[in-house]
DNA sequence: TATAATTCTACTAATTTTATAGAATTAATT
DNA sequence: AATTAATTCTATAAAATTAGTAGAATTATA
């Protein structure tokens, strides 16, 4: 399950994306059309600026605008940058990998080996999702 | 990611899945070799009773059993009677359905059809682990 | 200088997850 | 009948995570 974070999150790019270019979108503007509290909304573009997803202008007739394009932001990327790995466990995962502390052996873990198999599918599939395909439907 | 609790599990079923049959196994035994909290797991085990995935005999000599073979239970299986939606939202879910209270229109939200193709692909995925392909490794 | 936006730090509240405790029940053996 | 050893049940507690809030500081425009 996605956070609601990441949810907003999505929802808040979405809304970038559908803005003419150069646009600046305020954040009040951004959560009452989609429905986010704005505070919380405030720290998320915080952190999608740190992604390097988003950039700021700050003072009056501030905002936030898009500084990559809508196809080169996937599901995947939002994933990682507010819930994490997209594996099922942590020893699954590629930029999330952590042993289980209640592992006896990881290289005869057969559970391990299936988990792999999974983020792979489910991997490709949340690269497929980009802003801009969501848009477009 | 999974709970703690759905990899308990897994690794559970697996440790069944691994028995003679006929066998009968105690708590104290899957705890220890698969290195899950005691107390814990007999909850998750009554979890599972409950599922419909094992048996129970009952006082002395008694213990947990498969009540399914390993190739009818799935990851998606598992996932669902612990951790709940495959779905990455609720409004996304088959089982689980529900509305977004944030929800503008559900119908035109463009997030939620992502997340119906997302599902489709994962659960397909989860549907081919079963405990005896695990196993089988 | 007034205004209106982002930025930053800290905190709080709610929820969920991860267990733990202990008594009750059941059944096989002695 | 008593003992032993297992599951079953209910309740609770501790820890972690998630969701959301508060308010002051900063920045930039007019």
């Amino acid at each position: 399950m996605l956070s609601h974070k990441t949810k907003y999150a999505l929802k808040a790019l979405l809304y970038l994306a559908e803005q003419d270019a150069n646009h600046i979108s305020k954040t009040i503007d951004i959560a009452e059309t989609a429905n986010i509290p704005k505070k919380f909304l405030e720290q998320i573009l915080l952190d999608l600026k740190r992604g390097h997803l988003v950039g700021s202008k700050q003072g009056k007739f501030g905002g936030y605008y898009l500084l990559k394009s809508g196809n080169e932001i996937t599901l995947a990327d939002i994933h990682r940058l507010f819930d994490g790995a997209i594996a099922l466990l942590p020893c699954a995962s590629l930029n999330f990998y952590e042993r289980c502390s209640d592992c006896v052996s990881e290289a005869e873990c057969s559970l391990r080996h299936g988990l792999i198999a999974i983020r792979e599918e489910t991997l490709k599939a949340m690269q497929g999702i980009t802003i801009a395909s969501l848009i477009k439907k």
